[in-house]
DNA sequence: TTAGGGTTAG
């Protein structure tokens, strides 16, 4: 319905638009002015903003010789109005006309490219590009990093922007991004450490990159720098900024910090909104997130497909059931919205937490029509094992591995499964197909940030100069929470492949690691916040409640779903995830 | 004599 609405809205938009331009047109040719290539120009870009493509190609058909100034600015519009194939045909249409390309037709051709993912065609205006002159134009040579650095060819994208004689902020910024969307966020935050060296001045897409790097990381020492940076220079906190600091201080662990800034941003939008929503659901705080998506309907822009995700994962993590339902429901019958796997995903996910398992499987099942996804499955597969239903989850298990064999993590869960039933038969069954098929459990990580820098571990990691001091206070630690009544939770390491690996992983677990290091390093009294890339084991949680009581302290843990904090013993999952 | 490259929520 509401879809409905806006295509017509927009055909009508772009109805009355065309009128007074058509009107133009007719004008001109009246008054013998259609020969004027400047005022055509105008013409076309004003065609092209009204959306109306076609319009715009028949017009250019009707041009006898288009010069340079025309291509260029037609390519740089059906660019701008996201009509990359338009862009690319014209640009052919250019260079086999023999018109010499300016350096802004390279721009605008080059983002087209990368709209398109059209890694090769980007290649071959490179290529052009070289043999036009334009190597060390500044704006060309920023178009060709951002373009590889939107391709995932990091590397080429590197190659380019270190081969600039002057790096504008421009370029400083498509590489930072490129790290950033593409996982790297450590080369990104060094890239970041290199730009401030060498006094190019940062603005806001900088930070919004920088930021969203610090998400990543949970690298909220930074992530406070740039706050204060952007308070102390009087930058304008404008909508996509607010969003990435609310983004950066929810995913860090400060969901209050978030709100501060939700609060205190003069504009909100679709994005902001679901930011907000997302970061409440993330920790746990379903009431917050809910109070926030009721307000957002009453004042706000109407909620999209990623709001629904935010609050279908925020019921999910908090156990409102019946919230959780209504706004499925609500989705489609208030907004149009139809739901896509992710929000399947997440209800099935939701109902398995709250244990209605019999729903959850109905729910999935439901979708047999179009093939529910490996991740409804994962998800089902993950509630089966939290409700320790071992028949059901024997079941999930199988379409799973039949649908993704290759994926370790599935034969993890179903070997978890069997050994809380005590089927260590079935155990090493499940463990001898892992053998077989050369899969290897994924390498659990913990980042800890101390003083700006961030500081990996991995499970048993004695890379690290301090190793012997770490895991001397982190045996300390575990005597000392076994005294106060921890007994370690030992199907947590049923998976391990080796035998021996078990007792070991089970004590030097990465989170473990990370957690001794951040007490160690820090002062008494602040609180620790670790990010790691899995899920949270059971002992690991369990360890962590005894470790806030004897140390004082407040840890945050933010897992590969959700955040936990451990505060005088208990944490606020409520050991529910 | 008109114009450019970078940035938010799952």
């Amino acid at each position: 319905m509401a879809s409905k609405y806006f295509l017509n809205r927009r055909f009508s938009l772009s109805n009355s638009c065309l009128k007074p331009l058509q009107q133009f047109h007719a004008h001109l040719i009246v008054s013998n002015s259609h020969q004027s290539l400047y005022l055509l120009t105008k013409l076309l870009t004003l065609y092209c903003t009204t959306g109306s493509i076609k319009h715009t190609h028949q017009l250019f058909l009707t041009i006898p010789s288009p010069d340079s100034f025309l291509y260029s600015t037609l390519i740089n519009s059906t660019t701008k109005f996201h009509f990359p194939l338009h862009s690319i045909y014209f640009y052919h249409r250019m260079i086999s006309s023999c018109v010499w390309p300016s350096s802004y037709a390279f721009s605008a051709v080059l983002k087209a490219c990368a709209e398109v993912s059209g890694l090769l065609l980007g290649r071959v205006i490179h290529c052009h590009v070289l043999a036009f002159g334009y190597g060390l134009n500044v704006f060309v040579q920023a178009g060709l990093v951002s373009f590889y650095a939107k391709c995932g060819e990091l590397g080429v994208a590197r190659k380019v922007f270190d081969g600039m004689l002057v790096r504008s902020v421009v370029a400083w910024n498509s590489m930072i991004s490129g790290y950033e969307q593409y996982g790297y966020a450590n080369e990104a935050v060094g890239l970041f450490g290199r730009m401030r060296d060498s006094g190019v001045e940062f603005d806001s897409a900088t930070f919004v990159s920088v930021l969203s790097a610090c998400s990543q990381l949970g690298a909220i020492g930074l992530g406070c720098w740039v706050h204060e940076y952007v308070r102390n220079h009087g930058l304008y906190l404008n909508v996509v900024l607010g969003t990435a600091l609310i983004n950066m201080y929810a995913k860090c662990g400060n969901v209050s910090k978030a709100r501060e800034v939700f609060d205190s941003m003069e504009e909100h939008n679709v994005a902001s909104w679901t930011a907000i929503i997302s970061g409440y659901g993330m920790h746990g705080h379903g009431k917050e997130a809910m109070e926030l998506f009721k307000l957002m309907k009453f004042r706000g822009p109407p909620p999209n497909s990623v709001t629904f995700i935010a609050v279908l994962s925020a019921c999910a993590h908090a156990g409102l059931v019946q919230q959780g339902r209504e706004a499925f429901a609500a989705m489609t019958r208030d907004h149009g919205l139809v739901p896509k796997m992710e929000h399947h995903v997440a209800m099935v996910d939701m109902l398995g937490r709250a244990g209605l398992l019999d729903e959850a499987f109905q729910h999935l099942k439901d979708l047999d029509s179009v093939g529910p996804a490996p991740a409804m499955w994962t998800a089902m597969l993950g509630a089966c094992k939290m409700h320790k239903n071992v028949n059901l989850g024997v079941q999930v298990a199988e379409h799973l591995l039949a649908a993704e064999p290759e994926i370790s993590g599935h034969y993890v869960l179903l070997s978890n499964i069997y050994a809380m039933a005590g089927r260590t038969d079935r155990v090493e069954v499940v463990r001898n197909m892992m053998i077989q098929k050369g899969l290897k459990k994924q390498v659990g990580y913990s980042t800890v940030e101390i003083d700006q820098k961030t500081y990996l571990f991995s499970m048993g990691d004695k890379s690290h100069v301090e190793t012997t001091a770490i895991y001397q206070f982190l045996d300390e630690l575990m005597q000392q929470s076994r005294a106060a009544g921890y007994v370690p939770v030992s199907e947590s390491v049923m998976h391990e492949l080796e035998e021996e690996e078990r007792e070991y992983a089970l004590r030097y677990h990465s989170e473990k690691l990370a957690v001794a290091f951040g007490l160690l390093k820090t002062k008494q009294g602040m609180t620790i916040t670790i990010v790691k890339n899995l899920r949270m084991c059971e002992d690991c949680h369990a360890a962590l409640k005894f470790i806030s009581v004897i140390c004082s302290r407040e840890i945050i843990i933010r897992d590969k779903l959700r955040f936990h904090h451990f505060q005088n013993g208990s944490c606020s999952c409520m050991d529910y995830w």
